[in-house]
DNA sequence: CTGGTTGCAAAGGCTTTGCAACAGG
DNA sequence: CCTGTTGCAAAGCCTTTGCAACCAG
């Protein structure tokens, strides 16, 4: 948090009250919060805010967008040590697991498609357990 | 093609010349096409046709949604072998590669996570060869 | 002070829906 | 025929934008 101020101020742009409760909020979800979830923790802060600012943090890459939320985007801090995500497709949560990255996969995509690469994602899909459990009882 | 007659017809839905036209139109773009692109290629049929019936073939499973089109989503037909997509950050661009599946992962995910697991999907972000000459340009 | 920022309301862009006319089987 | 389907226009939903008031530095 602290690490951003100067990052802010190189670029001429400003820390606002608004900025540190967005990011503020975000940590405090922990999660992959939608921007109306960010809203509803802090709803004294148009919405109109909240959008331009997370597409500043993206645009900045402290945010980064996951676009799995079935039309909404789900954000997540960038400084978080690598990891995967899956998601339940009945309730669209994601969590996050650990597994060794897949680097190699980066240098034969490469090598396929002669694209200069920059990173890459992978999703696991499924049912959440409470998912599984509500499943059972119809 | 001609297997959809019997899938279709059993779940009680018609085969109309919109449906078999939207098949064929995504059959010979190919790649991955947006609802924008298909409806290009066949202006006379509305956009509502073709919005509607695209969402009856993702829940059908003939087709299948990527979600990557930052903002639009871009589909493909189901019925091709496995493989995983590379996409370039500049012009949008999704090319397919094909990559030993990533089976164990799956494992890997249900056990930590207790998910039920159904599918994964993996991709690499970077710039394809013509976005990279444009951008030693600049 | 002064240019970046906020927040309202309006506009945008993509997608879905209500409904009357239509048509596949 | 009868129920599923089409296509228009309208509505919906999420997101972006114009602009005046505001405020961080």
């Amino acid at each position: 948090m602290q690490e951003l101020i100067p990052f802010l101020k190189e670029r001429g742009l400003r820390i606002t009250p608004q900025r540190t409760l967005i990011l503020q909020t975000i940590l405090s979800l922990k999660g992959h919060p939608t921007v109306e979830e960010i809203h509803r923790q802090i709803p004294h802060i148009s919405l109109a805010t909240i959008y331009n600012n997370v597409k500043l943090f993206v645009s900045l890459r402290i945010l980064k967008e996951l676009p799995y939320g079935n039309g909404l985007s789900k954000y997540e801090l960038t400084n978080q040590p690598n990891h995967y995500h899956i998601l339940c497709e009945a309730c669209g949560d994601i969590i996050d697991f650990n597994y060794p990255t897949l680097t190699q996969i980066e240098d034969v995509a490469n090598k396929l498609t002669q694209f200069k690469i920059n990173s890459h994602q992978m999703e696991v899909y499924g049912l959440c357990q409470s998912c599984q459990r509500k499943e059972g009882d119809d």
